[in-house]
DNA sequence: TCAATCCGTATC
DNA sequence: ATACGGATTGAC
């Protein structure tokens, strides 16, 4: 009996197993001051998206500062987390687990970052751990130890200013931005510490000093001579390279940092840090460095802002474009999104006010823009052998044919295949779009290569046999099939001779030598030409247009200028003979597509304007919002169905290929329903999904354009 | 009456 | 995930 009272107290003994599991807090002593930390628990668990409070041992009093990483027992094991803040007191009412270390005294996530990341998982309906894991990278040690620590107040840095920096004043425009008449005063703005937001439209380059990366250069120079730090975020790594010369020369080599994810980790770490610590007043990087931590931000760019590789493809999936914007606003930073053409959200921002628009003069455009000729549709004017040979409109054959002659490297576009094709009106070439919802309608049916009669791919709806065009009443219908693809080897028959080199998918060329060359590429895949391309030919233009994508013609219009803005026009008086510069194949004669005209004109502006009235019309994005829920056929149904229930209007499901039985998968799009708000809904289903510990990987896409 | 097991829920 | 509490079940 004895024996058995003396084992009832002892789950309260303090050497109990159990006691000590729970509560050592009581054991060890604490910090004297803001004892209680906040942490952000790194977790993929959407319903524990907040923060969650530990104490503060004594020891790591000094080193538990807010956007440290530490380690912290959650659930019964170690993990990695932020401290976010300390506290003098627990709102928590149970015990506090003692925070179990401070894994590096480095404060890696800044309050403008912290800040950053919780709006952009609020937009994104994500949560912050994802989002803060896009922001901090991974930490290294050995990184850790070979950057200098952040110079102490007062302490210069001691790299000289670059010769783009002008300390003197504020006389010397830079000649790249000369040709905008909004230039002078965003680099005066950029340089007196001021936060302008503009939506810039590039003009081609006419020369060394005078193209894109320049002017991006120029902004950047304007900004840190005003004493602030800079970020650019550019589609992929050869865009990196391009500026980074530039920029360098503008601002100083020590200055810059290069912030890739394909860096690997220690390299990724150690420009992360520089950025961090201050040694680096400029980052130039791909998506990864949207979130890169530059101290006294004072401008923010975005180049190509069109360029879907700008989207992230981890939870919750924002686009950079969005991160920068809302870092521009909170940081006091200048905004500046741009390219050779503009995005249709871009186009409602400039509508909104909420950027400024920085192009050029009309007359400048024309003075500069390349001269584009739409070929005739058929092949039957050719009298040229070789012409036919490769298949080539004749007008291209002599616009390549007189470039190569100028002996400077000359451009074939052709684009990839592998898109669902959409279908347009026989008629006038409107594409159909879905009488419910209005989506795109891939001609096959509404997957990539599936065989069928043509339906949504938003909601599967099968286009009704009588279906009238909306623009001309038109009953007939126009589905054509793949683009013609046509090969190096093919189009280099055409000219005998003459060096040929291939761009595109695996082998990708950075760059040309001058010299007649006949370059063949894939969109996005143009090298670099020193001497500029004396001509392009840009074929197959309907592979692009026939796209069933909402973004197809904006899509084709960015690829069809990103190539027509590498011809540079002849550097010294005409020569004699001279053909069009550009020539766009594969089309109908020009006037009647929208995009077809914009290139023509050089006027993308004026084809997102349309565009942007044309999706608000019909309620479509980014007039409205929409989520793609991806994944096994029930959740996504699930999902769906989840979604609806609270105000918003499932479009329809799609069936994908791959998989069987249990394993088949789907895709439905969720229209934002009137007053409700998406994002807010997404993540309730995210939290409700991790709570209920679903088992399988659904894809919750918010503001997408990856189909 | 007690212990083993299941299930739901919170995770500081 | 994992660990805990409460409920449930089954054997003595």
């Amino acid at each position: 009996m004895a024996e058995q009272l003396e084992l009832v107290p002892a789950p309260a003994s303090p050497t109990s197993p159990r006691r000590r599991a729970r509560g050592p807090a009581a054991s060890v002593p604490l910090a004297q001051t803001d004892p209680v930390a906040t942490v952000l628990v790194e977790t993929p668990l959407a319903h524990l998206d907040r923060s969650f409070e530990y104490a503060v041992p004594a020891d790591l009093d000094e080193a538990a500062r807010p956007g440290v990483r530490v380690r912290v027992r959650f659930a019964g094991r170690d993990h990695d987390g932020f401290l976010l803040t300390r506290e003098a007191h627990a709102e928590h009412e149970g015990r506090l687990a003692p925070l179990r270390s401070v894994v590096s005294p480095e404060p890696v996530l800044t309050p403008a970052v912290l800040d950053a990341a919780r709006e952009v998982a609020a937009h994104y309906g994500g949560t912050l751990s994802d989002t803060v894991r896009l922001a901090v990278p991974p930490r290294h040690a050995r990184a850790e130890r070979a950057v200098p620590p952040r110079p102490g107040p007062g302490e210069a840095e001691d790299h000289e200013p670059g010769p783009g920096v002008d300390p003197a004043g504020d006389t010397a425009i830079d000649p790249a931005w000369t040709a905008y008449p909004a230039g002078p005063a965003l680099l005066r703005r950029l340089r007196d510490g001021q936060a302008p937001a503009a939506a810039w439209l590039a003009l081609p380059g006419q020369g060394p000093g005078d193209d894109w990366p320049d002017a991006i250069a120029a902004a950047v120079a304007a900004t840190t001579a005003g004493g602030r730090g800079a970020l650019v975020v550019v589609p992929d790594r050869r865009d990196v390279e391009r500026v980074m010369g530039p920029v360098t020369r503008a601002v100083g080599e020590g200055h810059v940092v290069r912030l890739t994810a394909d860096l690997g980790p220690e390299a990724r770490y150690t420009a992360f840090l520089r950025a961090l610590r201050g040694h680096a007043r400029v980052v130039v990087g791909t998506r990864a460095s949207g979130f890169a931590p530059v101290p006294d931000l004072g401008l923010v760019v975005c180049w190509d802002e069109a360029d879907d590789l700008h989207e992230e493809p981890r939870a919750p999936y924002p686009h950079v474009r969005e991160v920068l914007r809302r870092r521009a606003r909170r940081e006091g930073a200048a905004l500046l999104v741009g390219g050779f053409t503009r995005s249709v959200v871009v186009q409602q921002w400039v509508d909104e006010g909420v950027v400024a628009p920085v192009v050029a003069d009309t007359d400048r455009v024309r003075g500069v823009a390349p001269a584009v000729v739409v070929a005739g549709e058929g092949h039957q004017e050719e009298r040229d052998p070789a012409a036919r040979t490769a298949r080539l409109p004749s007008v291209a054959w002599r616009a390549l044919r007189a470039g190569l002659e100028s002996d400077r490297p000359v451009l074939v576009q052709v684009p990839r295949q592998g898109y669902v094709l959409g279908l347009a009106c026989q008629d006038c070439r409107t594409p159909v779009r879905c009488e419910r919802c209005q989506g795109p309608v891939g001609a096959g049916g509404p997957v990539a290569g599936s065989q069928g009669p043509p339906a949504c791919r938003w909601c599967s709806t099968e286009v009704p046999v009588d279906h009238a065009c909306t623009e001309c009443g038109s009953r007939r219908r126009r589905a054509t099939g793949m683009g013609e693809r046509r090969t190096a080897e093919e189009l280099g028959r055409a000219f005998p001779g003459t060096r040929v080199v291939s761009s595109g998918g695996e082998h990708v060329v950075d760059e040309v030598e001058g010299g007649a060359t006949l370059v063949v590429a894939t969109p996005g895949a143009e090298p670099w030409a020193e001497t500029g391309y004396a001509a392009a030919v840009l074929l197959d233009g309907w592979s692009l247009l026939e796209r069933a994508d909402l973004d197809a013609p904006v899509e084709a219009l960015r690829r069809w200028c990103a190539a027509a803005a590498l011809v540079r026009a002849r550097p010294r008086a005409a020569p004699a003979r001279r053909g069009p510069a550009v020539v766009l194949c594969g089309v109908p004669p020009h006037g009647s597509l929208p995009a077809v005209e914009a290139l023509v004109r050089w006027d993308p502006a004026w084809l997102a304007r349309r565009e942007l009235g044309d999706r608000a019309t019909l309620g479509l994005p980014p007039a409205t919002r929409q989520v793609e829920v991806s994944g096994p056929v029930g959740a996504v149904d699930q999902a769906g169905r989840a979604l609806a229930r609270v105000g918003h209007r499932l479009l329809g499901t799609v069936p994908l290929d791959g998989g069987e039985g249990e394993g088949r998968r789907a895709r439905a799009t969720v229209r934002e329903g009137d007053g409700h708000d998406l994002a807010q809904a997404v993540h309730t289903v995210r939290a409700e999904r991790s709570a209920r510990k679903a088992p399988e990987a659904l894809r919750l896409v918010l503001d997408g354009h990856a189909q």
